[in-house]
DNA sequence: GTCTATATTCGGATAGAC
DNA sequence: GTCTATCCGAATATAGAC
């Protein structure tokens, strides 16, 4: 359709732009002159700026939201290897939205559809600590919950290399305590 | 001295809008409010808005090529734990400095101050990876890297209490493969 | 749906008096 | 060393024609 054609486009520069010169580094006024369209068109598709931006990162929230629901209905025995895996899938599949996400943060978690976003990464700490009350373990679902998010938004190497390496070190990090 | 007196406070105001509303997310005009001065006295101390982000910082980035330096006398038996001790100690010592650097990466990353801290913190990965040529082992590094200082940034818990946990967790991640 | 033109605000930075 | 006043550019957003 070619209805939504320009709206597409928007998003794919933005995405590209946002990616490299940041959210705050990247003006209107850039993402039009890519996209070969007037600011006022961008406007025109989007309420303003910051909703190019949730629009791109919201298909990964989704994700995001799916992965903790499902987390929620396995038992302690098996909730940190699924928090592991699901979490692992889940920033390679989203790789530059992760990278957007980080990018904006602190600023955008008042924004309303930010506001679940620290819920849901509470609960994916809950889970690669294996449920377990003990500080310590908390500390290290953060630092492996923060630690992945840092390889793949900085590092460039292939998912496909990636993914074994992640899940190992994640799953050394976060050896079962005694329970 | 009366003579810097204002200069500190700058630093002082600074350091905490940054911390609060991120760096570009405060202007000259909010520092000069909160410490009752005009932006002409701002930019008499400092000649451009980023030289007092680079002030802030330069203690750490200090800190930081002294504990590379230390790590290259360091054997390879001993640098992975000689890399962890010295790095959770650095970021919990500036931890409000290695927030505001995460802020302001990777719009930073060009600046002349700025380009060696990315063979620093190579330097650094190395050292965890204890100076290891695998790829995963590389990748478990940067994993315990970033993962650290996500949460010395995002966690406000007692530096007494995150250190031994943090240190735990990096040589559970971190222990060694088959050299 | 897309444009041009513009309103408006805000940012960093400078000039020059005191 | 600090001020007031101002410049200039950039940014988001709007108005209204086509």
């Amino acid at each position: 359709m070619v209805r939504i054609r320009t709206r597409d486009e928007i998003l794919r520069v933005a995405a590209e732009l946002f990616t490299r010169y940041g959210f705050k580094g990247t003006s209107l006024h850039d993402i039009a002159a890519e996209v070969g369209c007037s600011k006022a068109t961008l406007l025109y598709h989007f309420a303003h700026k910051d909703a190019i931006l949730l629009a791109l990162v919201e298909p990964a929230r989704q994700s995001l939201i799916d992965l903790v629901a499902r987390l929620a209905g396995v038992d302690d025995k098996g909730v940190r290897d699924a928090a592991i895996d699901g979490f692992v899938d889940l920033v390679l599949r989203y790789r530059r939205e992760v990278a957007l996400i980080y990018d904006v943060t602190p600023q955008f978690l008042q924004e309303p559809a930010f506001d679940r976003v620290r819920e849901l990464t509470d609960a994916l700490v809950a889970g690669f600590a294996g449920r377990s009350a003990d500080p310590a373990d908390q500390t290290a679902a953060k630092v492996v919950l923060g630690g992945i998010a840092a390889v793949v938004i900085d590092d460039k190497t292939d998912a496909v290399e990636l993914r074994p390496a992640l899940v190992a070190v994640a799953r050394r990090a976060l050896i079962p305590g005694k329970d």
